[in-house]
DNA sequence: CAGCTTATTGAGTTTTACTCAATATAAAGG
DNA sequence: CCTTTATATTGAGTAAAACTCAATAAGCTG
């Protein structure tokens, strides 16, 4: 249960003893839990400390609050999803392949652990990443960075194509994945990852490689071929 | 200000009268700037109703309440969205224009308005969208017609490969483009409107395309051509 | 055990969506 | 013009939920 301290939310009590550090773990498990079952309106403070037998004050004393306590919890979950791409990433493979982890451990993740907190993620994740800005901009940083490490490395090596932005080549692979996503939450469709992954990057893969240039190479040698041929 | 039935929330009175109507109308008005301005969560029922100088239970009157009231003030705007690009979708000229169209619209539409009212449909068009699930699903069906369409046409008559579902194709479209509205809202950035839609479709284009039949037949030619060489 | 720190909470306050019976306004009929 | 009836509006309230705080309990240390 990896807790970043750098994008950590400050909480209202620094955990000095080993008992608020239980108290403020045991917070956060049941918090996601009810997170997403309920989603983000429909949770509430009191069930969160009636789960936990606690009171509402305690919960109130060791978080500022309710909003703070949610980006906490989707914060943890992301760094979980984020560590685990950064260990499994396959760097020394070709760059198509580690794009296809990429996708699948996303994918995977994103589904395997119930639609309940993809949604609220996905969802809440939005609607709240305008008031705490800052944070979220920084955690959504970190948690695209995989990728454009990837992508970077593509274009330099030239196999990727280098007159479109960065940033919209990042787009075009968390946008659709997001989408897919968001799709097979409001419409309850079981999804096949594996196969969707898949199909997404092959898809996507050659829209990301360079102009062909294979293509203009084989262009050449026909024209070539054909002048020679005149000839005889 | 279009306003489609199909997809209209029912109401708490059905307005008969022309008063009741206007009525309506200003509500509905006032909503999307209070809305807009403030987003759902801290958009309050009361600022509606004084901004109009009437009494907050005159609101809850004609709607059922504020969450159905917001999703009255999105589906309008997206039913403004919908009569633009389908009136003005070129469906003669080549399907790559069409789909700059498209893109080029839907990106002018959203970032136009101003950021306030894109976020408030991207984020809590979202989170909303679970609850009011299925006027929200018909919606966006609606809403993705065209493109759907479009795409359509474009399997059937071969210019667009067929090897992936519909679907995929679609999420391909608007993921990458929801992604870029979203980015451009919680980073602030100025976007160029139409050089953004333009690099998207460049990008895009290449993807949809049935998978290069000229690159196979000039890569058959040059194998052959070697294995002639290497006879002589 | 005394004294100090830390943890917990019961009892509030405030805000906000939402209800409803009562009142004001407009329309229709004679 | 007055009465009746339908429609429109609202003041006064309820309920729920986030959040506060002073007071109390628990834990630790010398």
């Amino acid at each position: 249960m990896p807790t970043s301290p750098d994008i950590a939310v400050k909480q209202r009590r620094a955990p000095a003893s080993a008992k608020a550090e239980q108290r403020v773990r045991d917070i956060l498990r049941v918090s996601r839990e009810v997170f997403a079952e309920r989603g983000y309106e429909r949770a509430t403070t009191i069930e969160i400390a009636q789960r936990l037998g606690i009171s509402e004050a305690t919960v109130f004393t060791y978080f500022r609050g309710k909003r703070e306590l949610c980006m906490r919890v989707v914060g943890d979950w992301y760094d979980e999803i984020i560590a685990t791409v950064e260990t499994g990433l396959p760097r020394e493979r070709p760059l198509r392949e580690q794009l296809q982890f990429l996708v699948r451990t996303h994918l995977r993740l994103f589904l395997i652990q119930g639609t309940d907190l993809c949604a609220l993620v996905l969802s809440e994740g939005r609607s709240k990443g305008l008031e705490l800005g800052e944070e979220f901009v920084a955690l959504q940083r970190r948690y695209t960075a995989p990728l454009m490490d990837l992508l970077a490395r593509g274009q330099a090596s030239g196999e990727l194509r280098q007159d479109i932005p960065l940033r919209l080549l990042r787009s075009l692979v968390f946008g659709p994945m997001e989408h897919m996503l968001w799709e097979a939450i409001i419409t309850q469709r079981q999804v096949d990852i594996e196969s969707s992954a898949d199909d997404l990057v092959a898809l996507l893969w050659p829209a990301l490689q360079a102009p062909a240039h294979e293509l203009l190479t084989l262009r050449r040698l026909r024209d070539d071929l054909q002048v020679a041929i005149g000839r005889c």
